[in-house]
DNA sequence: TAGTGGTCTAGACCACGAG
DNA sequence: TCGTGGTCTAGACCACTAG
């Protein structure tokens, strides 16, 4: 490549920049945990200056899809157990302490999505979705109760591997084993009562209050790929957020 | 004002002009709402070059305590009704509307901390508090019951006021009427079961669950003055958390 | 028309990491 | 020692706002 189509009276440069980056993660052309090229190697072959592919690469790094490191480079971000435990578990024990849980996995299954789900990940009627159950645990206690909705379509074979190859970060498996990037998501925050199972699965009464928590993830590009409903027990811990 | 006082092995440059403006609008030197000296100018009076400022106006806007507009200049960030709305409030109805809700003052009071609000709010144990409940209203609907408590040598007079003048955005009291820029929050959220007080209020049942939001508000200087219990009945409404 | 922030470029030096 | 990103500067042009 080596020249930036520059389009007269379209975005800035630099966000052209990015989303060409962004495409070509996308594409594979680099993968998670790469080294990219350095600024002035991608000024030259985008055809723009280094303080544009400077620019793009702060924006991309501002929402976590690259990682900056002085003196190495820059590398695309990959879902490490770091990056799971303080960008997409919030969380946290009374006490402060922020650790990830065990997963005590429950089943999967192959069914048609609901209504609402194909719904939510723009699917369409009753496509074929993959869910998993499981009991995530910190300290020994059972804390959340977690069902996975994602599609069959994205996630071939997933309800086909043994239970106990499932990893305790599934974002990490969705990105090596299927290529999907989880870069965002939206939840959606509720108090409920606790369900016959849930009050089995967390060792609390029926009926008794669970932070329910309903995600939507997407890939890069913006598509929504997984749905996430867990039950928390907040007796000893609590769902964190900050706001500026 | 006409040399930045440069440290040898101290913070980048861009970074303490940042700090020297917030301290800036911290001493009343600029108020919410005022428009900032222009970059150029700015860079002049602090001897720095205009690009050197522009980042620390840049990494200001990204914590939103300035708002830049093109061709008009740098305001220094006001708690607007808007940015209540979209930075401060994150109850959304189920359909997806987000409005700001009306409020009935249910009393003021003036007594001494508890050892918990002492300890979270950084005062000398037993210091003197305000506290204010409220219920909330969305759609003519009680959604939430909300405690705030403030310390009284911060906001003084703050019970003197009548019931009646207390607007439903207190940022902007806070701001207008004591000096105080509330910047940053951080949220802490449990489920819990709506005691005899909160059914009433809410319209529910005791005990039916609750979405609890605990808030600690800090002005520019990151010091915590405002403790904010909130307690929702998310039957028809959710918290929206959006995660990068 | 004048002034502002937004974009883009170019070049210098520094701090860090690796060999 | 070398290459990287981090900082800082300087100047050009554009897009937007207001008078």
């Amino acid at each position: 490549m080596n020249e930036m189509k520059t389009i007269r009276g379209s975005a800035p440069l630099y966000s052209q920049v990015k989303e060409l980056i962004i495409q070509q993660i996308y594409q594979g052309a680099w993968s998670p945990g790469d080294l990219l090229p350095s600024e002035t190697r991608l000024g030259q072959d985008y055809g723009v200056s280094q303080g544009t592919v400077r620019k793009a690469l702060d924006a991309l790094a501002a929402e976590n899809l690259v990682i900056r490191h002085q003196g190495k480079g820059t590398f695309v971000a990959a879902h490490t157990p770091d990056r799971a435990l303080f960008h997409f578990f919030h969380i946290i024990s009374k006490s402060g302490v922020r650790q990830m849980p065990s997963s005590q996995e429950k089943g999967i299954t192959r069914r048609r999505a609901l209504r609402e789900e194909s719904q939510k990940l723009g699917l369409q009627s009753a496509a074929r979705v993959i869910q998993i159950d499981r009991v995530r645990s910190l300290e020994g206690e059972p804390v959340i109760a977690e069902s996975i909705v994602v599609p069959a379509k994205v996630f071939p074979d997933l309800d086909k591997l043994p239970l106990e190859d499932l990893p305790n970060n599934l974002y990490q498996l969705y990105e090596e084993r299927y290529c999907v990037t989880i870069s965002r998501a939206v939840e959606h925050l509720r108090a409920i009562g606790a369900s016959p199972q849930d009050a089995a699965w967390l060792g609390v009464k029926k009926g008794s209050p669970l932070q329910l928590i309903e995600r939507v993830a997407h890939n890069l590009k913006g598509v929504p790929v997984e749905l996430r409903v867990s039950r928390c027990n907040t007796e000893n811990h609590y769902y964190e957020s900050i706001i500026v």
